[in-house]
RNA sequence: UGAGGUGUAGCGCAGUUUGGUAGCGCGUCUGGUUAGGGACCAGAAGGUCGUGGGUUCAAGUCCCGUCACCUCAACCA
């Protein structure tokens, strides 16, 4: 390609994937960094990402009967300590505000790290019969976690999701709630964000701080690398004994609800870039894309090239697509690699030669062809390319991933499998032990059971397996 | 928590070794010529050098303190 000059500006993805995703990040301008250690600016185009993807969540959430809600940002810390793994696994990373209005406050206020605490005491006080459940509620809102080590959208001290929270009379009722929300959450990953992921149980040592089961979705990146883009947990009655959530049943008795939680957070941008990126920038999927195509005029100042780019975004606007002309004073070499960066889905480039010719160019982001279109009716075309680079971009990032699922029965295939960047399934006794030990030599993390698979013997003792597991390293 | 690094114009940086008029590139603004993969000419605006103190005739530069951010490692539902 004959723009090195703008290859040079974001790292090579290749050889220094880490340092490629801050780059696209910041040269996009989708984040900046905070003034306060670990915290971020969203920017308007990364938040316009946002946007689309709470907007296609938000309808899915509300056509399965959950309402929205939104409860205090800070948390007695008191409701920390009265479930027990809970504390323990938030402790760590919880800021607290201990002064107020001038003075000392009596009791410490956490900022919430997650509201299973706050939700939980707000529901046993509005729960009182079975004529009371379910309760589904959902609330989008922030949540702040003192991590150590931050990064853009996978981990900042404080970021943007949603959280679920439901009650229900029976475990088999919570149970279901759980795994219809991550189908929910798998389907709008696949379908919205054209990420493939697996879903699928979590391991005692990753599940969620109070939680019976925890399943979560994860999802491949251009590394290899697995990142946790979303979770479902069924918390049993963990919280409802905790936060006295009971009610009267039909047959008279008091009884303890059964609690599920669910969220999805903005690491879901960081997924999409780290998913889909490659060396010129950002690729975004059409229906999470802020800007779906943008028209550049070529020589947009002789006769009629601005008239015709002006008409085709007011039809293509009446189709609501996201479209954007770009009659900014730059050249057309800069407003290319610009967009390209910016991972929008479809440029059309019309100049003087296509009006005569009754012809525009469309190039598409995904594969980077070049075509020449009739320009009557392009609309047409549009919305089916737009179509087409969304299906096309889940079928190559599947594609991609199922390339690299490679199985291992010993601790050296296993350490060779995530070393090439894969998802590595192995069979598994169940034991902490062996679990830990391929933490420790492998730096691979369990992800999730590979549910309906067997095998003979555990990779790394030998015994007798009891489950398949998925190993990656993992953001 | 450990180890490194960086704070100078909107952005990216040089200048600090050896103290002496505040610099460069990009961007921005004005005017003009251009235009199919980062165009060009001419002109212009823009800085209490992170912060506090000290040394000195003189500090972006030397000394002491302090704050912030970044990177890598460790940690992390």
């Amino acid at each position: 390609m004959a723009n090195d000059s703008f290859v040079e500006q974001i790292a090579d993805i290749e050889k220094d994937f880490p340092q490629w995703y801050t780059d696209v990040v910041l040269k996009t301008k989708l984040v900046d960094y905070g003034p306060v250690k670990g915290t971020m600016v969203i920017r308007p185009y990364g938040y316009a990402i946002w946007e689309n993807i709470q907007a296609e969540l938000d309808s899915r959430f509300k056509a399965t009967g959950h309402k929205n809600a939104y409860f205090p940002l800070l948390i007695p810390m008191s409701f920390f300590t009265k479930e027990a793994e809970h504390v323990e696994g938030f402790a760590p990373e919880v800021a607290v505000v201990t002064h107020a209005g001038g003075e000392e406050l009596a009791e410490p206020l956490a900022i919430r790290p997650t509201s299973e605490t706050v939700i939980g005491s707000m529901y046993s006080k509005w729960l009182q019969s079975y004529r009371d459940l379910p309760i589904k509620i959902n609330q989008w809102c922030n949540v702040m976690r003192w991590e150590k080590t931050t990064r853009p959208f996978l981990r900042t001290s404080e970021f943007l999701w949603q959280e679920g929270h439901t009650a229900h009379a029976t475990a088999e009722e919570a149970e279901a709630e759980t795994m219809q929300m991550l189908a929910i959450y798998k389907e709008f990953a696949e379908n919205v964000l054209a990420i493939p992921v697996i879903t699928g149980r979590k391991t005692e040592k990753e599940k969620f701080a109070g939680a019976v089961a925890t399943y979560g979705m994860e999802a491949m990146m251009k590394d290899g690398k697995s990142l946790q883009a979303g979770t479902s947990h069924f918390l049993g009655q963990n919280f409802a004994k905790a936060f006295e959530i009971k009610f009267l049943d039909k047959d008279g008795s008091q009884k303890y609800a059964y609690t599920s939680s669910w969220g999805v957070s903005t690491r879901l941008i960081g997924a999409l870039i780290m998913a889909h990126g490659d060396q010129r920038g950002l690729v975004l999927p059409p229906k999470v894309a802020p800007t779906q195509v943008v028209i550049v005029p070529i020589a947009a100042k002789k006769g009629g090239v601005v008239e015709v780019c002006e008409k085709l975004k007011e039809k293509l606007e009446k189709m609501s697509v996201r479209v954007e002309f770009d009659n900014t004073d730059s050249s057309p070499g800069w407003k290319f690699n610009e967009w390209e960066m910016k991972g929008v889905p479809l440029r059309i480039e019309i100049g003087p030669r296509d009006i005569e010719n009754g012809k525009a160019m469309i190039f598409r982001r995904d594969t980077c062809a070049k075509d020449s279109y009739d320009l009557e009716d392009i609309e047409k075309t549009v919305l089916k390319l737009l179509e087409s680079v969304q299906k096309d971009m889940l079928e190559s990032a599947r594609a991609r991933r199922d390339g690299r699922i490679v199985y291992a029965n010993s601790m050296a295939e296993i350490l060779k499998g995530v070393e090439g960047g894969n998802f590595v399934k192995a069979g598994w006794c169940g034991c902490r032990e062996c679990e830990d030990k391929v933490k420790a030599e492998t730096a691979a993390s369990a992800r999730v059971y590979a549910e309906g698979e067997t095998a003979e013997k555990c990779a790394v003792c030998g015994k007798k397996a009891e489950h398949v597991i998925i190993f990656a390293r993992a953001y």
